[in-house]
DNA sequence: AATAAGATAGACAGGTCTGTATCATTTATT
DNA sequence: AATAAATGATACAGACCTGTCTATCTTATT
């Protein structure tokens, strides 16, 4: 008996997996240690013994989460043929994840915005995981051919994170719907020289 | 003696600045009710007199700062001639705001992030501030002549709410720099028609 | 089978948090 | 000047939080 699967993973990974759903969720500083030992069924120095602190643990859950997203990021330019459309098929698939119940935004800017301290360890994290995207989407829109990639990157960076914001802040049924059509738009804009002239 | 400006203002004003300037540095949870009342010079009780709850103390900080966005919009707006002009004054105070040492993020964002459900008051204030916005932004799309408003308004929010992101994620010097430029990108490319033809 | 390492369970310490109670003092009203 | 209202200072209760300690039990290794 008690053989359930969650059982046969080994405690690290459970308190990671808890940790990431309650932290997702509900933030960092609402969410107890208490809470994530009860929820994984570990033993607290179980806990400890794998991370010294909470700070660790978040390190650690944010760490994860970077991870995967750029596994997720590579499954979805994957296939598409060159940086433009691989672009476009990004913001397709930030449409898509931003319009389904299940997203609750952006946890990284959840970290920011909880701990606001550049140097803290959530922080730089989190930090460092949003200087990667913005270098990937200005490095794509160099490759597209855009004009001036690092203000087509940053416009796309921005799209982004607005629509992570309208998903937790409007919940199911948000503006971040159009992102995919606005970012195209914008791409196709800075595409052609003749409608980037300074004004 | 002691006849400090401080100590002539009104406890309940002293514990509102008090409170929005540890609110929007910190976050919500971060700062304590016994924190607010020793840097704002109250007595405890007084504190709790005006505000029943820390939950009421948050709600009215939001009302108050939601009040201060769209005096500080409407005197953004005021001599622009019109609607597509005054888009563009909106993106250009964004930058100038973004930009600025003492820019750290959007506070509605923040409230909407650590308090994750939608009926919870902080994030009802927050939700209908954002909600205000974004009717603001498509209002005037469509009096600009977008052949798609709310197109156009969910991506000149995204942008909005990314630039705020940007800044507390990043500090200063951050890439919403940008987002005057694109936005004026964006309202050129969704003002003409032959841009926004479907795919 | 013997030994070492990892996990469990629960009590516990020290700190912080929100909110209440008590009572003296200052300010405003009449 | 007398009275009412608001504020100040501080102690306190109860809950929660992070992290430690001890002692028992299960699982790997050799």
């Amino acid at each position: 008996m008690g053989n359930t699967p969650a059982n046969l993973i080994k405690p690290r990974e459970r308190i990671l997996e808890t940790a990431a759903n309650l932290f997702y969720a509900n933030g960092y500083r609402a969410v107890g240690i208490d809470r994530i030992i009860a929820e994984s069924g570990v033993a607290k120095m179980s806990f400890y013994r794998h991370f010294p602190s909470k700070d660790d643990l978040i390190a650690a859950y944010l760490q994860r989460a970077s991870d995967n997203f750029w596994v997720w990021l590579e499954t979805i330019t994957r296939d598409e043929p060159d940086p433009r459309q691989q672009l476009e098929a990004i913001f397709r698939a930030v449409t898509n994840r931003s319009i389904h119940p299940a997203c609750l935004g952006c946890t990284f800017m959840a970290a920011a915005l909880e701990f606001p301290a550049l140097e803290h360890p959530a922080h730089a994290v989190a930090l460092a995981y949003k200087r990667g995207v913005l270098a990937k989407l200005t490095e794509l829109s160099r490759l597209a051919g855009a004009r001036e990639p690092e203000v087509l990157g940053a416009g796309l960076m921005m799209l982004m994170d607005g629509a992570w914001s309208a998903a937790r802040m409007f919940g199911p049924g948000n503006h971040a719907q159009h992102v995919a059509t606005i970012a195209k738009l914008l791409i196709a804009a800075e595409l052609m020289p003749q409608n980037s002239k300074k004004s």
